[in-house]
DNA sequence: CTGTTAGCGCCTTCAT
DNA sequence: ATGAAGGCGCTAACAG
């Protein structure tokens, strides 16, 4: 629970009435005069203003937002920071947002959905003028984020998206990007190949998953339900799957991984086991991490526009935030991914 | 500037004013129904939050906070979130605040002074109740910071501190870390270890400069100063410093690196040119980023508890937070390094 | 147990 | 060009 006492020490701050009885003005010529009134005489400004810096004087955002109904904050959540994907889409957001006005505030939920919960109740209690949102892999209820729509507070969705919600959503086309990397895997001659899936709560992972069969099909390859696997993403799992998909009577002879740290985990597995990438197995990414160009062999992976993503969502939330409810729009912006080329495959 | 219109469309939010009126009582009843008072009809009381439920009553922290003078908020600057360093720290502070009731408002500095002053600003003006912070490779002038503490708000430097302000730190031993990296090269046999420093205004790049030179030294081999590139951390400028040394008369036989994505980059400009890591060149970094154990050969680095930095570093701020200004502590808390020796020495 | 009052720091009418 | 008064949403003394 919250602690509220008043601290006992009581910090001064410099207010508008310190600088006010000191310059004899009244509180609202000094307001007008900091807030750049135009109503006001030079001299008398010039005075407010050096006294004020001069005093460390800062505008007290708390009172001015509980008039205001202003924070000029946005929020963002996301669910983990363990790759360099969501780090790289907050720059992209903060850029934007702050060249906007635009204070953020971020939450990181370690992938649990209670965490996440929690998160939006912070948000709504610091009155966080909108909110940039990538959901957890445990999320399956959206009622606290519905609450946001309902109270007028806008919310846009990026990679991870709610489905359910009419609001902005931005993401790459994961169907088009999963069916071209598979696609080349076949072109290289490649027959059988896995795909380690993540769980199918994550439209990302329904939409690279129908890429990945789509790509098949078009190639008349017969599906074989033994080489998919979803799992959860935890790290630690992968291990186990690409042992036992080596371990079948025909193992496969290319993986397709959801995500980047799931591909470069499998590559340390294959190596592990003395097999060759890509001679043995090849390995195909998406997302185009930082790490993914370091690893040994390199990473052939999807790559996205990280921080276009994050620059294109907090675009689209500011223009909401703008706009009043009723005009909200429910675009839903693709970006193009890109498949490169390394050693890995 | 700042825009300050009051919104158009005036969101309309639930207030304590509106569950007073709905149940016929007084906002101070409700506002103890909420804030758990015991002195309240358990009745009432359930009435309340039941109502405060189904209408997605928040309390607004803005409103609290401005009474209270205490926001449950602390700051968090980082100078990058290009390696993982930075990112994991926060997760260690996020995890330890959030635990004693914190919010945290995280900002990123793009290691530009001028972003990190504006960050502190806005510090400021949303009165966070403390703040942690690494500097950025270009600030050498502190007074930013200091306003912290002549404000009374306690602030707490971590990684990258600064020398000058009498506030509590969290450091590792760079010297110790750097001495023992440099020291296992000599002993596995290097005769002529390059170092690729940091900028002289970070302390960090002083110390791991010292420990380098101290480890030389104790080894009796001679400092050949051009040996030693003090660099600015840009990483586009570590492929010219990398074929200098190699281009010398006599070239070095091992880099020591300031931090990992410095020894990373070296490691992909030697192994360009064709030489062996680490049969013609050994590399050792600091830091034991994400990406170290996956590179190809992989780091040998120092690595430091990061995510224990994070945690000591807020709760040392936290401590401080409670306490009265005169009161403060100017604990420095050294963490331990260990070298990880991996493929690439 | 509950209601009343004052005020946090600031901005915004309305006056002068 | 400046002052005075009211109020944002809430809590903290006071009263009953």
């Amino acid at each position: 629970m919250l602690r509220l006492k008043t601290d006992p020490m009581k910090r001064h701050q410099v207010t508008i009435i310190d600088i006010a009885k000191e310059l004899n003005l009244s509180k609202s010529t000094v307001s007008r005069a900091l807030t750049g009134h135009p109503s006001v005489n030079a001299v008398t400004r010039q005075a407010v203003l050096e006294l004020a810096e001069k005093l460390d004087y800062q505008r007290n955002m708390l009172a001015i937002s509980l008039i205001t109904k202003k924070t000029n904050t946005i929020g963002i959540i996301v669910p983990e920071f363990y790759s360099s994907f969501f780090p790289n889409v907050i720059m992209g957001a903060q850029e934007v947002a702050g060249k906007a006005g635009y204070n953020t505030v971020i939450c990181q939920c370690n992938e649990s959905y209670e965490t996440e919960v929690a998160n939006t109740k912070v948000m709504l209690a610091n009155q966080v003028d909108g909110i940039l949102v990538s959901i957890t892999k445990e999320t399956r209820n959206f009622d606290h984020l519905k609450i946001f729509h309902r109270k007028g507070i806008p919310i846009v969705f990026f990679n991870r998206v709610c489905d359910e919600m009419d609001v902005p959503k931005v993401i790459v086309d994961d169907y088009d990007g999963a069916y071209r990397a598979v696609n080349y895997l076949l072109e290289k001659g490649r027959k059988r190949i896995a795909h380690l899936a993540g769980p199918s709560s994550l439209k990302i992972s329904e939409k690279r998953l129908s890429g990945y069969k789509a790509a098949l099909k078009r190639n008349n390859i017969e599906l074989d339900e033994d080489l998919i696997i979803s799992y959860d993403l935890s790290m630690d799992k992968v291990k186990i799957y690409v042992n036992h998909l080596l371990n079948l009577e025909r193992p496969p002879d290319a993986i397709f991984a959801v995500n980047d740290p799931t591909a470069i985990e499998a590559i340390q597995v294959i190596k592990k086991r003395g097999l060759r990438v890509p001679e043995d197995i090849a390995v195909v990414g998406f997302s185009n991490d930082y790490a993914s160009g370091l690893i040994e062999p390199s990473l052939t992976t999807v790559s996205q526009p990280v921080k276009e993503i994050g620059q294109t969502a907090a675009q689209l939330l500011i223009e909401q935030i703008s706009r009043d409810v009723s005009d909200w729009k429910t675009i839903i912006r693709v970006l193009k991914t890109e498949l490169i080329i390394r050693k890995s495959s």
